[in-house]
DNA sequence: CTATTATTAGAGTATATACTCTAGGGAGTC
DNA sequence: GACTCCCTAGAGTATATACTCTAATAATAG
């Protein structure tokens, strides 16, 4: 594999892992055992690194959210999103972590993450029309769906803060991917009160899958 | 006033309108026209400044969310819930910013904060109870009722993170009280499916008040 | 083989930042 | 006046970290 493929994967890995600053590009380049000049033959700087690891994001998720034009939507396809939404949040979880930090020092990524985030709710809203035309959720004006799509962005987006805050004593606090996926429990309970009778009973079940064992601010971190 | 009291409301100051991240203790000795020394005999390090005011912060949170025992809650108490909660998330709004950094490197705070969640969404769980004893919303099952409050809790705790995001170009952007009051809109929505007929209009007239006059993602930022 | 280009090493630097240390001022008390 | 206690000054330090610079080595083309 190429260096410069090398760094990125190492950089997402110690980014997931440790967070976007906890990690140097002194520990990158000491992680894959070359010098950090080397790494600076192939990134102009650590933005660089980052920047395209959004844009990787970036990709991954607007092809996780296309909605097919000629069908409605189906119970099983609202599962599809969520999960490969939920996948692609944990594989580059350390951009929802310090955003905020990220996006202030690099002008680029501020404009791209604000138009992805637009284009992410135009997506959601999206998916809330198909599936109210697939009878599965009641329909609603638009005023109300584009509010309850942000919602729903924010709830997924701002999961694994919310896990790592909840939980653990620890100063390093290991997220599951198993409980990332709680998430989904949450999105599904905004959805609870549209549902219509005929699929009730199957959207109840599905979100029974990802229900946490214990009430979220119990939660321990698992023994090591 | 007293050194250490003014050191405590510049520090709060400061951290709110650059960030906790971008404010070091020179910076706020440098503020207050003292020097880095005698800021340090009042405080021992950093954190200790920050724990003290997450300290008064947890204690505003706490007082303002306390449920009266004798009788039920009306749309008027909810208004109140609301105002309130967003005035304290607006006077300590660093805190919910760099939250995970912050917990990472101070482990009292890591603990407190921890348990304060778990108070502030008992307090959700009781409102709710409140308003559905008060006629206001419809009563709903324990389990379905505190995956509610958990939404509202990731909704207003991260609402403030959203509009830096979600707005504007500069590095520094600057959110108003009035924009952070938008989150009310978004709360409100998560309870819109559970109004009793009797409120419904109320509720929802409530809720028109903090809509937003454009959608948020294209929102740009104030002209100076 | 030679010339050129792509890649790598690794010591070194500029800057920032939390924090320390010593010295001393001011005000009240005996 | 001397003692004590609270408070303050400000130069200085240890450490971290993003990044640079020069030189050397592989890879490739002609």
């Amino acid at each position: 594999m190429k260096t410069r493929e090398k760094i990125l994967l190492c950089s997402l890995d110690l980014f997931n892992e440790r967070g976007e600053r906890n990690v140097t590009t002194n520990h990158i380049s000491a992680e894959l055992a070359i010098s950090p000049g080397n790494l600076y033959y192939h990134f102009r700087n650590k933005s660089d690194i980052i920047y395209e690891l959004f844009q990787q994001y970036e990709q991954l998720v607007g092809y996780y959210l296309t909605t097919p034009e000629d069908r409605p939507l189906t119970v099983a396809d609202m599962r599809g999103y969520l999960e490969s939404v939920f996948d692609g949040l944990w594989s580059y979880r350390f951009l929802h972590r310090d955003l905020e930090h990220l996006l202030e020092n690099d002008a680029r990524l501020r404009q791209d993450y604000r138009e992805f985030t637009g284009r992410c709710l135009d997506a959601i809203n999206r998916i809330f029309e198909g599936l109210a035309e697939g009878g599965v959720i009641q329909s609603q004006p638009e005023e109300l769906r584009q509010a309850m799509s942000l919602n729903v962005w924010l709830v997924v987006t701002n999961w694994m803060a919310f896990l790592k805050t909840a939980q653990g004593n620890n100063r390093q606090v290991e997220i599951t991917k198993r409980q990332l996926k709680q998430g989904i429990y949450q999105v599904l309970t905004l959805e609870v009160p549209y549902l219509m009778p005929a699929y009730r009973g199957e959207v109840l079940a599905l979100r029974e899958q990802y229900r946490p064992e214990l009430p979220l601010t119990m939660m321990e971190p698992a023994p090591a």
